[in-house]
DNA sequence: TAGATTGTTAATCGATTAACAATC
DNA sequence: TAGATTGTTAATCGATTAACAATC
């Protein structure tokens, strides 16, 4: 879409952050931000930020700066946020429903449309006003929600089985909470998102300053 | 401990999935493995599995290879993982509990021993066999329970507040999923943990292949 | 010894930072 | 115009990969 070479993935995470500073600053009533301000409120240099968004294209006005409100939209636009997303839950147990339940979804665009699980004692319970369905019903809400991403939310055993419906009715991006590596087709973008890893860099660290 | 020269941050997260490798060729009696075998099992080359593992240490034979159950050891050992760790959970809405119930975490010897909250409709409850407290007595059982590592889940107002208790008590390490970045002093390792960037990424990624 | 694989150095690649011309 | 700040190029820094001597 906006992308002309290869970006850094650092890149990426970085407009997340400088989104919500412009977001921030526009909701104040802030009219100009510089990239200094940017890069002081998010941690990184001036340099890094205009380097970043030079990637995509030319928001700002020399001698002058960036205007909130516009860098926020055009951030947004890159990151593909400047429309709302629907998105499903396999996995009704305590992670799925913690999900399922999060509030900051929906506050970045993504609602939580439906949700599956393969245990019959949770199918047909309600979780955040949703009805728990079958997976075998998955390839057909998919369609009638217009389900794009995917969150696994089920144990390692499942999670490759899980991610194969979900692929196969079409999911497009998946996150994956469960403790184990999934393949998915080439057009099929996942991410692992790996709990206890989390606390294994801590402990790295933490040894390192003994 | 280990540390002679800076190492890369990814050095770290990919020792984590060469050990999670190695375990299992241990366990499958395998008593050799090659630097190529790693790198084929963990999607890397076998230079870089050998560059990372040279930060530490000489763990291999020339011309044979290493051997999975020691270098599993020494890589448990490089992460601070060849000891057990008791966590603090503080949050014990949605999130909170489903973390403390997460089995993961004792597997990779992370010991969720109190669970705290400021809700006096919670306090007094039970998940997963532990009383949930009230954050005045964080402090007396972080002590009690020799714990080191917290996690924070709690709404992003409170998050500030709450990484000051614990940081009060003596925690060294923390993982902050409240959607806010918050400050500690310089001898404390945090990470944070943004559910909705996960999505983030994928959006951009699909916007990139349209 | 011949074959294999490590540990390490040198080459390459990529990302960040510094510097500055363009321009408001 | 003078001062400020962008967009971009060049310099630097750091991480990955390739190559190979050491050695089992």
């Amino acid at each position: 879409m906006f992308k002309r070479f290869k970006i850094p993935e650092a890149t990426i995470g970085r407009l997340t952050s400088y989104s919500r500073f412009l977001k921030e600053a526009d909701e104040k009533g802030v009219t100009t931000v510089s990239s200094q301000q940017i890069a002081r409120a998010t941690g990184v240099t001036p340099a890094q930020v205009r380097k970043d968004l030079a990637y995509f294209g030319e928001f700002g006005t020399r001698g002058v700066g960036y205007n909130p409100r516009e860098l926020y939209n055009y951030i947004m636009k890159i990151l593909g946020l400047d429309r709302r997303w629907s998105v499903a839950i396999v996995g009704a147990g305590h992670l799925g429903t913690a999900l399922s339940l999060y509030k900051g979804f929906a506050e970045r665009g993504f609602d939580i449309t439906c949700i599956f699980d393969a245990d019959p004692e949770k199918i047909g319970k309600k979780i955040a006003g949703l009805e728990v369905r079958s997976l075998e019903e998955l390839s057909q809400k998919v369609k009638e929600y217009n389900v794009e991403l995917g969150i696994v939310a089920v144990p390692a055993a499942a999670a490759q089985e899980v991610v194969d419906i979900m692929v196969g009715a079409g999911i497009k991006g998946i996150i994956n909470f469960a403790p184990v590596n999934v393949s998915v087709p080439e057009d099929v973008v996942i991410r692992r998102v790996d709990l206890a890893s989390q606390l294994e860099y801590l402990t790295y660290h933490l040894g390192e300053t003994r």
